[in-house]
DNA sequence: GCAGGTAGCGAAATCGTTTTCGGAAGCGCC
DNA sequence: GGCGCTTCCGAAAACGATTTCGCTACCTGC
């Protein structure tokens, strides 16, 4: 039973609603009566019950990030989104809270934005579904998907350049003289990957080196997920001199895999990642790869939902944001 | 503006009353209503309002999980807490929330917990001061500490073995026949270093071998924190035949310096990591580590914060959950 | 036929805020 | 003195659910 506005009303002699003036910082209460509440709120350590005010007033000011369980491998990639993310969020005078979903249960999500716990919500890139993304449309509930680009002109998001980002390092590599240069896909985030690729196909033919499938690979997400792959492509007869991988993740098992084969990492084989994270600095060579504006990400994500929440007929966006290759020895 | 429950109401000519009993399992209303009402609520998406709710019942079924934004070097741990965390509350008839904290402002924590967003609170090892600990012990609101062992008999908290741990790993070397073991310590989580250098040395005097103090050395949570350690214990003559990580972070930098210096891991070097993360699948070998049952972490803290819930008079219960060796290749 | 019981429903209070509206008191001005 | 204006405050109506209490029928048993 935390202290209310009517207790501290009772002990001033005070009036529910003059209390609640004086501490909103209406003009009509006279600087003495003021200046009593503030103390006594500060001395009873008041905060007005979250509860209440959202009722009355019909919103929050608070939300939500939405992600399932399996965080395995997304949380490296979270770390990075979430400080601006909260940073854009507190400056706009709401909260971000991180929501957890059981099994991709999309139904969860729902009941919390119908139940009014929260007044926009952040879609993590795989943890959704589109029909999530249809009732939420018909509900009207303002929302951003984060990471996966949506052919929807209704729903907002934001991504990375994932085909400039590609093109960098491609570019990066054939000025080094490489020519046999292999590329790992990853079955999931498709757009995503699709971009990655055109970008890999593109810069091939600009440099007019033919196709070769047999250096196109592809590879999961789960544990060693790069080490198969990679001694596939060394079978090969040459051998690849580059090897461009999916993301980061993969590319620790690349860089693990070449190095386990007596091969140095990049004056036989180069490396390169994708995203940024934390995995790219635990080989030797760090991982050279394409940073993504992560905070930038977050930062964004958030704006776009207040966006909508100040201007409930703001037109959806659809953000891709530049990326920049960072050299840091594995290529 | 979603559905209400008034709207309900007035579509079947019913009173709120009525339609709260019926969606709600009271026995005083017919078989015929009850009926009509779930088919209304289901046909107009009703979900009650989370805050009309929480106000009138005065709790919330949430519970907070507490991080500051500096997540670098705790996600892994998380993504292992979650999901035990998570499939618990939901057990429980709770939801688990993760609010994130800018810089270290334990004000916010407070301000959440007084206004009653949440009915208890998690609070993760590093991240909260003891100030936050006394006044939510002065406000007598439900908590638990998560990985820290906090020397206070009214603070609930859930630690892994990190003595009987470290014994493992010491066992485990020392059968190997090793004898110059490296140790690695970490500035932060005091009470957990205590209990793994005891550990440590406790095994060394049980196998009446020596102390060296040169091959007790200090790593931070930083990147590339175990490069220069590991140079250093190298540099000795003759070197630690073995080197036990604080972390499986730092033992991954352990295992690339160790590679880098042309030394093999582990018939060269032996080298253990801790907390069974998934950075310890990102070397090859595999780092053999001391394995937390991190699901289970996840659940306790859940549970004892529940059980505080159900019984404000429950005890406090200060946890320490066993931990298993698992072998992996790097020793 | 009447007391007592039960089944089914609604009226109303309540949770703690916010916000509108009106009222009282004080003031100056003609 | 009457009028209007400002200043300060309180009464009261919301917000949407839950829950207590009472009321009306109807039924049962004697």
């Amino acid at each position: 039973m935390p202290t209310s506005l009517t207790d501290i009303a009772r002990r001033l002699d005070l009036s529910p609603s003059t209390v609640s003036k004086a501490l909103n910082g209406y003009r009509d209460v006279s600087g003495d009566t003021r200046e009593m509440v503030l103390r006594a709120a500060l001395e009873l350590d008041y905060q007005p019950s979250s509860a209440a005010r959202d009722l009355r007033r019909g919103r929050t000011d608070r939300i939500g990030l939405f992600l399932n369980t399996a965080l395995e491998y997304v949380v490296d990639y979270l770390s990075g989104i979430i400080p601006g993310a909260v940073r854009c969020s507190q400056e706009c005078g709401k909260r971000l809270l991180i929501y957890t979903l059981t099994d991709n249960d999309p139904g969860q999500l729902l009941q919390v934005c119908r139940a009014g716990e929260i007044d926009g919500v952040i879609l993590f890139s795989t943890h959704y579904d589109s029909h999530t993304i249809e009732a939420l449309l018909e509900d009207d509930f303002p929302f951003v998907v984060m990471g996966r680009y949506i052919p929807d002109e209704r729903v907002s998001c934001v991504v990375p350049d994932y085909y400039d980002g590609t093109r960098q390092i491609m570019d990066h590599l054939l000025g080094q003289g490489h020519r046999r240069i292999a590329f790992m896909t990853r079955p999931e985030l498709t757009t995503a990957n699709e971009a990655r690729l055109r970008g890999y196909l593109d810069a091939l033919a600009a440099a007019e080196i033919a196709r070769d499938d047999r250096l196109i690979v592809e590879t999961r997400l789960v544990p060693d997920s790069g080490v198969a792959p990679t001694r596939r492509l060394l079978a090969l007869r040459p051998h690849p001199t580059a090897i461009v991988a999916a993301h980061d993740l993969v590319a620790v098992d690349v860089i693990n895999t070449l190095q386990a084969a007596g091969l140095r990492v990049p004056q036989d084989v180069a490396v390169t990642g994708f995203d940024g994270l934390r995995a790219g600095f635990r080989t030797l060579p760090h991982i050279s790869t394409v940073q993504q504006p992560l905070e930038r990400i977050g930062e964004r994500v958030v704006e776009l939902v207040n966006r909508r929440l100040n201007d409930p007929a703001a037109p959806a966006l659809q953000e891709t944001l530049p990326v920049q290759l960072v050299l840091r020895g594995s290529a």
